[in-house]
DNA sequence: ACCTGAACACCGTTCAAGT
DNA sequence: ACCTGAACACCGTTCAAGT
């Protein structure tokens, strides 16, 4: 699940390949669909494991006395910067007509999260839907452009 | 190119294939290659028509006397509300670490251009920033749960 | 319980051959 | 100038076979 993670995080779902994860594994493609028989629920597994992190490390920030918006942007900024890659959900989420209900469910489920957790918070909903929309716009922007400080100059304005 | 433009909106670069387009034109995918040669060039052509397009959109929706920020905003939303679709750029940027390097600087130059003209406009550099991305961000929030209202809701804020 | 090799129809790409 | 069929190494997936 780490080897598919980081892939789909650079590559979008029909990036990755059983084979390639197999090698980083370092065994056959074939021993990988014993443990997960298709794609399609690889990649929904890797995409609820993600989501679950990521609002565990929400919740973390939270508990060190951040404000919510600063909560999800340090965590967006983390899984930019430390990772250098796209968000999980974000990745999967372009090309989202492509997927199956199945993972396409598990991306739907991280933003309905986010939207959720931010309301709850005090935001009002299309505040919340900004927040998270700019955040994740941010991101794919610093990706695009591979300069990482831009997240922080396109995000200042949340804060 | 009107085909390959269609199903890199739907499916990423990875997802779409010369077979499928060659199929959906009525020819041989070895016809395709006759075209565009490879697959990166054919995605960089179809990549550098979308932006030329997206941005004679919005210089049209400036001659009619639209705000700058309602402008990106308009065109944006017709991309999405209209095709039914993410952002060309949009989808193929979300996994830029996959992408050539020609592919990845017709994506970059979108948004190099983007980030210019709202500059350009007046708006701080760190504003249009945020502009770019909160508008890539709420068509992707939109994309994924599968309601298009939410990108209005979404960049509300910014008008 | 976990792994494998071989097979299937798919992919991008090439190329010799056709009009 | 444009198209094609056949070939190559790749893909997800299946399955019988191994430990």
């Amino acid at each position: 699940m780490d080897a598919a993670e980081e892939r789909i995080r650079r590559t979008g779902y029909s990036g990755f390949s059983f084979r390639e994860i197999a090698a980083d594994v370092g065994v056959k493609s074939a021993s990988v669909h014993y443990h997960f028989p298709t794609k399609e629920k690889l990649a929904a597994a890797v995409a609820r494991r993600y989501t679950d992190r990521f609002l565990e490390a929400v919740d973390h920030q939270l508990a060190g006395g951040e404000d919510i918006v600063e909560a999800w942007r340090q965590v967006f900024r983390v899984a930019l910067q430390r990772d250098g890659r796209m968000c999980l959900c974000g990745a999967l989420g372009a090309t989202s007509q492509d997927l199956s209900r199945e993972v396409r469910d598990e991306v739907k489920r991280f933003f309905l999260l986010g939207i959720d957790k931010l309301t709850m918070a005090g935001l009002a909903r299309n505040s919340a839907l900004h927040v998270l929309a700019a955040l994740e716009g941010a991101m794919l922007t610093a990706n695009v452009l591979e300069d990482p400080s831009l997240f922080d100059k396109g995000t200042a304005a949340l804060a």
